[in-house]
DNA sequence: CGCATATATTCGTAGTTTCGAATATAATTG
DNA sequence: CAATTATATTCGAAACTACGAATATATGCG
C-alpha cells in the first residue's frame, strides 16, 4: 500500500483525535450547523472551537460555507460517520468482553463459601 | 453519547493516528507477526518500531503473545480493519472528486482558442 | 459611516509526541 | 554461568498540539 494513502489516513485520524473535534462531527451527523451553534452546544471558549474547526477544515473532514454573517459547517463525506458508528460498535464489544472477564474472575473465588483456591 | 465513548474514540484514533503504526496495523490484517518480522517489513529502528508497538499495546488495538524469545502480535479485533478500507474508499473518492474539479477548470479555460477570462 | 455580531487568527505557555542513542530485561544456547 | 538474540524502556532534544486571552476580519444594520 502507497504512502500516500497511509499519510492520508494518518491526518484522518489526527483530525479525529480529540474528544472536541469527534463531539463537532457527531453534532453535524445530521445536517449542518453554524459556528455559533455548534459552540452553542459545545460549551467551550469561542477560539477553541474555531482552531478545532480549522483543523477538521484543513483535514477536509468537514466543509464550509458562509451565509452572510454565519459559517455553516457540514461533514464532507458520510464515510466517516460510518466510521465513528463502527467504532461504537467496537467500544459495546470491548466492554463487554471485560465484564464477562470481571464476571469470570468473581466466580473462581466466590464469596458465599470461601474455600481458597481449590 | 456520552463522554466516554468520545474518549475512547479519541483514543482509538490517537493510535492510529501516525503513518507508522497504520503500516503496523495493515501488516498484520492476515494474521499475527513477530516483533521483528515487523521491524524487517518496516525498516525503521528497532526502538522506534517498539515504541509504536507500546502505543497500539496501550490503546488495545493489538494484543501480543509471548513464544520464547519472541513476541507476536496481532490486530485485537477486526473493526479496525474495516475502518482502514473505508478510509481507502475515501480517499479514492476525494481523488476523484480533485481530478474531476481540475478537469472543469481546464475546460472552461480553453487552451486552443484563448479568449481572455469569460 | 460607526457600532454590533459572528467568526478566524495570532500569541505565549504548558503539555505531549516522536525520534535515535543508550541501556535494561528475558529467554536461549553452549 | 557467559554470550547471544529478541524485545522493551529510559532519556533528552526537537517538533507539534491545545488552551485562553487578545486581536483581527467580515458582514449587517441604523
Amino acid at each position: 500500500m502507497s504512502d500516500a494513502l497511509r499519510q492520508f489516513k494518518s491526518e484522518i485520524f489526527q483530525g479525529l483525535a480529540h474528544p472536541t473535534r469527534i463531539a463537532i462531527v457527531e453534532l453535524l451527523r445530521d445536517g449542518e450547523l453554524s459556528a455559533g451553534g455548534l459552540i452553542e452546544k459545545l460549551r467551550i471558549e469561542q477560539a477553541n472551537a474555531s482552531q478545532h474547526l480549522a483543523v477538521l477544515r484543513a483535514k477536509q473532514i468537514l466543509v464550509s460555507r458562509k451565509v452572510g454573517n454565519q459559517v455553516y459547517y457540514s461533514i464532507r463525506d458520510r464515510a466517516l460517520i460510518e466510521v465513528l458508528d463502527i467504532l461504537r460498535r467496537y467500544f459495546y464489544a470491548q466492554l463487554d468482553s471485560t465484564v464477562t472477564m470481571l464476571k469470570e474472575a468473581v466466580n473462581e473465588r466466590p464469596k458465599t463459601r470461601p474455600r481458597g483456591h481449590r
